[in-house]
DNA sequence: CAGAAAGCTGTCCGATCGGTCAGTACCGTT
DNA sequence: AACGGTACTGACCGATCGGACAGCTTTCTG
């Protein structure tokens, strides 16, 4: 792993945990162990560290929504099925975005997150839905992001291997979703 | 409304929407329109600002979980309606335990939130269940904290009456956390 | 009306923040 | 041996942070 990558991972890690603004950049280069200022030859600016960290999930969210738009229809359950696949695979991105997505809006990349969730939410058609459809799609989507981030502070889930998770996440989503009519159907 | 008050409802605003270290008691002061001094007259540091805006929500929380313990048994839907209605009254301090639990657990009150969290979890014995029920768990509490918290932003939810939000995450609950063997039952 | 108490403020403090910059050590190439 | 680029650093900057403190008003009370 390049050192650039070290950096990133690092971040990424302590963004996650401890939010954006609270992660200091000293902090990450004494995690590094470098400096501060050798943390800004790597990444020119604190936001652009976060920008490059972010940005590869959101350019997966992006294909995934074009190609169910270029599609015209796909089955509710495969896109379910995809968009776990991706939310594990960025699963530490996640709660970051979900969790402090609303305090950096005015963050470019924050934004962006923003607006591709909206389009996730857009394609299940529920913004115009019933208070109940509304309500279920947020609790999924709140519900996952909350799961794969910091539930095993309160014990609720310890090293469970990856693909039960991904199973059970795919029930509990099914189970939430598909009572919503949807035009994926 | 007094002053000491408005401060709480003015901070507790402004955490939730951005987080505890990002939100500077100087910026509390200019929305309350006084001085920082002014602040720090009121709640002697940062710290003791929070812990008194978020303790009276631990405290009903407590006693909820002492009420459950006490009565030896409670059925299922009644732990989760009164939870529900435990949620909404203090909706605004939800998010900022659920999203900065983590984060600040080395302050008192927040940690405080985690032994509780952790109770009932407890109650649910859902620490020891399979895989699929501890993120039943985990997306039910999740979601309806995310829910509760921003899900404004992604225009999943505009002004909705506070009676439809309360049916339906009951329902929405319902379904998720009664498939899991519980003692509560 | 006097004095205590409560409310509030300006000023200052040390610490830390993100970021700049000149300079250094180490590299493979010629 | 001279070189240019890459990686890195210490020192420094202005801004902001939480907090301390003396002193100024306003309000309450005897």
């Amino acid at each position: 792993m390049s050192r650039h990558e070290e950096l990133r991972a690092i971040a990424l890690a302590e963004f996650a945990a401890s939010g954006f603004a609270a992660t200091s950049l000293q902090r990450i280069a004494d995690l590094a162990g470098m400096s501060k200022a050798s943390v800004l030859y790597h990444f020119e600016s604190k936001e652009r560290l976060l920008a490059e960290i972010v940005n590869p999930a959101l350019d997966d969210l992006d294909a995934l929504i074009v190609s169910v738009d270029e599609a015209g229809a796909l089955r509710h359950r495969d896109f379910v099925e995809r968009f776990v696949d991706l939310l594990l695979l960025h699963r530490q991105v996640v709660p970051l975005v979900i969790n402090q997505g609303a305090t950096l809006d005015d963050v470019p990349v924050m934004h962006r997150a923003t607006l591709l969730m909206r389009r996730v939410s857009e394609l299940f058609r529920l913004a115009s839905g019933s208070t109940l459809e509304k309500l279920r799609f947020g609790v999924a989507f709140g519900g996952v992001a909350y799961t794969l981030a910091a539930a095993e502070r309160l014990g609720l889930n310890g090293e469970i291997p990856i693909d039960e998770v991904r199973s059970a996440l795919l029930e509990i989503l099914h189970d939430l979703l598909v009572p919503a009519e949807s035009p994926i159907a």
